[in-house]
DNA sequence: CAATCACATAAGCATAACCTTATGATTCGA
DNA sequence: TCGAATCATAAGGTTATGCTTATGTGATTG
């Protein structure tokens, strides 16, 4: 008894164990684990040496198991199973035949992001999926947090490190209500929104940026008439009369397709820009994510497309 | 990835990663584990090559588990309270808390080893016995075959290699109903029973043994009326007065208390023998057999005594 | 009783596991 | 932005684990 311990005892020597109790013999349970019969007896003696109680004895020619034996036995097919189990977890993750996806998008992104999702569970029945919807603040946040795997978003964050690759076209554009005065007009010019209300995003939204960035590059001051913290709110603004908006093309598809909104004819619309999908830079994607994000950057664009919105 | 099979993981290693999920902290898991922090990184990358996927990353200055981690966290933590259980049970039985003993006795022996085993039981209310009674055959066979830990028995085998420790004296007597014709006398001498009918236990008996070693020694022929397998029945037979017979005087207690049956005063009687406590030669006791063992020997004249059994 | 079978032991060696110290790279708070 | 905190990596060395071959011991069997 070098220390009557069993954390000292070895995997191997349970495994060995398991396999002589299951033969009852040390010869046969060497041929198993294809090794040579004193290495068998050798892992024997070791392992009885951790417990302290004696786990077998010679009968005759063979080997036999005490009661402690048998319980040692019985522990050791139960980590076996554990490990087994563990083991095939792990390979199913690998082979995508499970796991959870953390998908995070901003608000803006939400009318698409669900069919990839689900063209991508069509491929990986088995994943599960957890999709969550929230500002750009909120999405650097769970970058930084890791609170998710990976992000859709069009302006990757500059405050933290991160990976972001682009995966598809993003039309901004102008709309307003059918009956408002611009709305038959064409080849408006930027200088004629100037005296325009216009409902905007609060700022940190991207929507606002890339607007904000169009007016200045156009030397044009907008007229901020309301600023909304929702897409939704400002499409039901712009419904209602009270101005008009520069939102995602994506956002509008339904109500341009039924005429309640219209899509004003500014020159240099849409104002392109690109959906990224993101990811802290140094995370160690899961295999899903891993595969979610080729998937995005391979087959996004065509599915966004097939939805045909708005004819960008 | 070295290798992507959970076989070649070490227990340390899972035990490492256990206390890191538990503290998610690299350097605190080296101070409760006393060892330094680049170990424990070492630990962890060792493990995780061994797994094939991810397990932890490193999200700013503390360490996040992936899902996979988590589920090797819970393998590692089933794996430990397996290993715990499997140690407290081998402790229980080291400290006679747990464990079975299964002791054999002669038919003879019947009467009296209840006592000894209840006598036992009461220092080790959580000891598991199974009590078997046979012929000498059966505990050859029993020995041999490891089918018991410890055997009672008079005679100890020459046929397998044993160790035979007696423990108590073991009187024999000449027994006959009351009636009979030798009741009542004194003296006896052994060639007055050569006239008698004498009812005698099968070959291999031990009793059977010790009353032939008698007669032959003292050169006297003996009458055997009626040859019988159990002792119970050689007693009833004597009770019907068909005979006198040679028993143990272990066996007849009551009935001697009771008057049914009468000692025979015949010469040089009681032929003393000895109970032994018998076990295979090389056999690694468990510790409830070793204490059962020492118990006997130690107390089991004594404890045969108390019962009171014919004054000897 | 010799041959055979099966497990134990011994000696020697390869290497995998594991630890330490030193140092590099990030992150984060003052 | 500097320094403290934290994890990773590298280098180097010790230990123990585990294997093999050779041999010993005991049990079984023809």
């Amino acid at each position: 008894m070098t220390d009557s311990s069993l954390h000292r005892a070895t995997w191997r020597q349970l495994k060995t164990f398991v396999t002589v109790a299951k033969l009852g013999s040390v010869s046969e349970a060497a041929k198993e684990l294809h090794i040579t019969q004193p290495a068998v007896s050798m892992q024997l003696r070791d392992l009885e040496s951790h417990c302290g109680i004696a786990l077998y004895e010679r009968i005759g020619r063979r080997i036999e198991l005490t009661d402690a034996g048998r319980e040692m036995a019985n522990c050791g097919r139960a980590v076996a199973e554990q490990m087994r189990q563990t083991e095939e977890l792990f390979a199913q993750m690998r082979g995508l035949k499970r796991g959870v996806l953390r998908l995070d998008t901003v608000s803006t992104a939400k009318y698409f992001a669900p069919s990839l999702l689900a063209s991508f569970q069509q491929d990986h029945p088995d994943i599960t999926i957890r999709f969550a919807v929230g500002n750009r603040e909120d999405m650097v946040r769970h970058l930084s947090d890791n609170d998710c795997d990976l992000v859709i978003m069009g302006r990757p964050p500059n405050e933290i490190d991160v990976e972001a690759e682009p995966f598809a076209s993003h039309p901004l554009v102008f709309v307003a209500s059918p009956k408002h005065a611009l709305a038959r007009r064409r080849r408006i010019p930027l200088t004629a929104l100037a005296a325009e209300s216009l409902l905007i995003r609060e700022p940190g939204s991207g929507t606002r940026a890339a607007m904000e960035e169009l007016f200045a590059t156009g030397g044009v001051t907008f007229n901020a008439s309301m600023e909304v913290s929702s897409n939704e709110t400002i499409k039901q603004a712009v419904l209602a009369g009270m101005g008009i908006a520069f939102l995602s093309a994506h956002t509008i598809a339904s109500e341009v397709q039924t005429g309640r909104l219209v899509i004003l004819k500014v020159v240099g619309m849409p104002v392109m820009r690109q959906w990224h999908v993101v990811h802290r830079a140094g995370k160690r994607l899961s295999p899903v994510a891993t595969a979610f994000r080729a998937f995005v950057i391979e087959r996004g664009q065509r599915i966004i497309d097939e939805m045909g919105i708005a004819g960008f």
